[in-house]
DNA sequence: TCAGGGTTCATGGTATGCCATATGGCCCGC
DNA sequence: GCGGGCCATATGGCATACCATGAACCCTGA
């Protein structure tokens, strides 16, 4: 199966002139198939059949590709085209670990910046993690843990740290998703989350700080244990 | 002055195909440009006369662009093109907290994972750091004091921290030149630093992370008493 | 003289065509 | 029979041409 076969019956063309231009909407498109996985890490991304499918020309679809290159969603090989990044286990930690440090200091600043009812919002959210637990609903889990991580850092009010936050994410989300669906530690896992909960609400900084910095982490390290069960890159030629 | 008389007397073309890809090789000189300042914020860079002055078609300069939009050096808006981005206080402020606090992390990585003969390079910065201030010569205290930052987050070997402090640095090299340049403070960084080395040393993670978070806002916070001194933006039609 | 509208020009956006190169298959020679 | 080199083809890279739109300027009428 190739590229363009995951793709060929999404929308036919996107002529909708809206606001946004038209090579960012056409990453947005691309980076949806990314995180959706019909586009699997490895599969390389050609240029005239992905333009004749999505029904654009190949000049906004090349720059389209520079976009999600410097997002770190496709490796750009001079001669040989784009591939669906994917990163080494070692570049995976090593998002991981930015990704904590980011949270764990945008837990801080919410600290003091949090609003009681953005503190609300992410009990409710929580709770609904929980639900969605108790039913074995993983994708909502999975939905509703990104949601209060993403709390957290959007009550910062950091403009920069949101966005730093959701392209290093956006990077991650695959493994993450992967992550979450397999691992078994739910428990430990809930735990942390009201620990930080509790920890924003004291507004206890060195701690909120220190669970986030390692929460991330602590998934990760679990299914690297488990022997890191995951689809294999370069799908096809 | 336009954007092109700036860039004018550049190279006439560079038409080397060596390895790097010609949009990233148009990039880095556009990115260059901005931060040597000739091409200014606010100032609205014209893909036509710009890729003349490249000797480079339209096509590959509006990928180099995208790059820089998605690197936060150049806003691009719908119909009207692409402005060296000028970061509002505010916005300068969220990344100078973001590399703080991607500084003080690394600091704690570093803490670890720096070899003795890094150490000793540091130190060794820092005394040809001093040794500009000696001098007077601010500029090369500057790429000392840049240096020295950058190589503890070296040190940590992680990588993607090292791209995102470098990608976040860029898009504040320019204040943070003015500022080093105009700030009167040199006799508190340095002691900052000495207390960095020592902290990264003695391998006390708090203490210089707490410092590093603290390190790079103190110069910016001295900037906002002074009233921003800065050349304005938006030069021309 | 000033204001409004229309026209024109320049600019960005997109499509397409040509070129160089990398890859895969095939044929020839050993 | 197997391996290496050559050729064909498809792919990415760049340049260019065309199109649509936004802005500035001028002309005209009040």
């Amino acid at each position: 199966m190739t590229a363009t076969d995951d793709i060929q019956d999404a929308e036919p063309d996107i002529d909708d002139p809206g606001d946004p231009p038209m090579p960012e909407r056409v990453a947005a498109l691309i980076r949806e198939q990314i995180l959706e996985d019909r586009l699997k890490p490895g599969m390389p991304v050609r240029e005239r059949i992905l333009a004749k499918a999505l029904g654009v020309s190949r000049t906004p679809l090349r720059e389209a590709l520079k976009i999600l290159s410097v997002e770190g969603l496709v490796d750009l090989t001079p001669r040989r085209g784009a591939v669906v990044a994917a990163p080494s286990p070692k570049e995976q930690r090593e998002l991981l670990q930015l990704l904590g440090a980011i949270e764990g200091f945008a837990g801080t600043l919410a600290c003091d910046a949090i609003t009681e009812d953005a503190m609300k919002e992410l009990r409710a959210t929580h709770y609904e993690m929980l639900a969605a637990i108790m039913r074995g609903d993983r994708l909502t889990y999975f939905r509703h843990n990104q949601a209060i991580h993403r709390g957290i850092v959007e009550a910062t009010g950091n403009g920069v740290l949101i966005a730093y936050h959701r392209q290093i994410n956006l990077r991650l989300y695959r493994v993450r998703y992967v992550v979450n669906l397999r691992t078994e530690r739910w428990e430990s896992a809930i735990a942390e989350h009201e620990a930080i909960l509790d920890a924003l609400q004291a507004g206890d900084k060195p701690r909120i700080r220190t669970i986030l910095e390692m929460h991330v982490l602590a998934a990760f390290d679990q299914m690297e244990r488990d022997g890191k069960g995951d689809a294999p890159p370069t799908a096809r030629p």
